[in-house]
DNA sequence: ACCAATGCATGAGAAGAAATCATCTATTGA
DNA sequence: TCAATAGATGATTTCTTCTCATGCATTGGT
């Protein structure tokens, strides 16, 4: 077959100069001299018996063969690139879904802390209120989910929430404690056979008999910024309240009335919990829940 | 993206070690050390950032990623071995493809001649006896056919063939130029609008009044070969014939008899005349009639 | 239960590629 | 005509890649 298979490198050089046309800007490309893709080029030829370029004064051009040959090798360079980057990925990205208001509310402004701890791992996040099928997706590699508990895919669970009222702190002082003209923002919560949680339920739970406004929004964070907006008092669990809080965005409204609500579950294909990128996400996820 | 793209070496090593499964056997594979595979694939786990192998004793065995990976390398790499292989064989292998007949009589016996002027060519024949469209099938470089006159098509064209009788030297001497007795072998010529090349016309140039046996058969070297063995006087040409009389194994009858034949024509797509092994060929084929 | 054999890991140093440097040639275009 | 460009060539240097010597853990045979 062939005298001596040529080295790959001279491949690469052959590569990069077929498709740029020039052996200056494959050196540039490959950060070498033109000299070193001049000496791979001829190196290749002698090692093929074959002629690639047609030499002209300034330039080159490929030969129909070294045009086939480049072409070919231009795909499998390609096909090597892609899996290399491919073989990255899945090592060193961590694709997590879970819902708009976890991600807003939550885990955005501990992804920069996450990132600390882990600089080689990258954090991407995808939300939607639509359940992902880890078995069907691959590319996810966690879901975390409000109060699901789909037993042989929980990897763990976050501490339950406390639903309570939160409101703009200028609000809440001027309140002083009563809801009399106050607007509650809540969210519809749809978790069936679940105790409700409602701003009926809270009342209930406060023993208070004032009739507030009330307003609803499909989505959690939503009731969150309306209320840091001072439209009101949002109805939220203290995990997503709790950097508003801190941020002195929002404070809370009588915090001694608490609702129960559920968990947040964090689900993975057993047989994936054990890989480096996901424990490392899990480990860091729970404790940053203390 | 990548901290640093691996070497196209360690690549090459992973490839062999994960389709071996087996350092040492990659090692044999690319004629290097066990130690320098082992190298290797640590090296690139390191650029990676990933782990490739689960070494155990004395095994090692792939990863998933490294499977995935591995899986399309491979792919990869026998791209590069087939593009470099085919340039090869583009550059370096000659396909003829011409008359049984000129095969067996003519090509054969000076093939190795061929060879000798220009060994970095290797000589492929096919032979059959449907013409072939050269721009259909990309794998014919050259058809050498019987009087065909293909305008745009025609490389070249031997010397007119001369038609006569070659008989075994014994039964030529035996015959003492009479036919009577002899079986005079030829074959069906089914060349339109020509001049007839059949033992009748023959006969008849030889203004002789014998009444020979006839036989008739498809191929003309099969002819050849039944007046080798005896059996008859061979109609057939001067071309085909000189080697076998060279040999000592026919001589001709009545020599001074001889029909006028067609020519064999050399037919090659215009644009590839000049193709190296192309022009070779035709170069030496033509001063080989001489 | 022990010892030889196997397969891989590791570090240091040797061998061998591959890159560069300096120099040349042949154009091109200003 | 001369500076600038793109590439070729050969000698030299640099640095990758290989090997050697050695070590370790395990397996299988006696």
């Amino acid at each position: 077959m062939l005298r001596a298979m040529p080295s790959l490198i001279s491949l690469r050089a052959f590569d990069a100069a077929a498709r740029l046309g020039s052996f200056k800007d494959a050196a540039d490309e490959l950060s070498v001299s033109p000299t070193a893709v001049s000496h791979h080029i001829r190196g290749l030829e002698q090692a093929l018996d074959v002629q690639l370029f047609v030499r002209e004064t300034r330039a080159v051009h490929l030969t129909e063969t070294g045009r086939r040959l480049s072409e070919r090798l231009a795909s499998a360079f390609t096909e090597i690139a892609d899996a290399l980057s491919e073989v990255h990925a899945t090592e060193h990205e961590l694709t997590v879904t879970t819902t708009p208001a976890f991600a807003a509310l939550w885990l955005v402004p501990r992804m920069e802390a996450f990132h600390a701890a882990h600089p080689d791992i990258r954090l991407r996040l995808e939300t939607g209120t639509v359940p992902v099928d880890l078995a069907r997706d691959r590319r996810i590699d966690l879901a975390i989910r409000y109060g699901v508990d789909e037993g042989p895919l929980l990897a763990c669970a976050l501490p339950p929430e406390r639903i309570g009222l939160y409101g703009a702190p200028n609000m809440v002082a001027a309140l002083g404690g009563r809801l009399n003209g106050a607007t509650i923002l809540s969210t519809e919560w749809e978790q069936p056979g679940l105790p409700p949680i409602t701003p009926e339920a809270w009342i209930a739970a406060a023993s208070a008999d004032d009739k507030p406004e009330l307003r609803q929004f499909e989505q959690e964070h939503h009731v969150a910024q309306c209320a840091i907006a001072g439209q009101g008092l949002a109805l939220i669990s203290n995990l997503l309240a709790g950097d508003l809080v801190a941020r002195g965005l929002l404070t809370p409204f009588r915090p001694d009335i608490q609702l129960r609500g559920l968990s947040y579950s964090v689900l993975c294909l057993p047989e994936r919990v054990r890989v480096r990128k996901i424990a490392r996400f899990i480990c860091w996820l729970e404790a940053s829940c203390e």
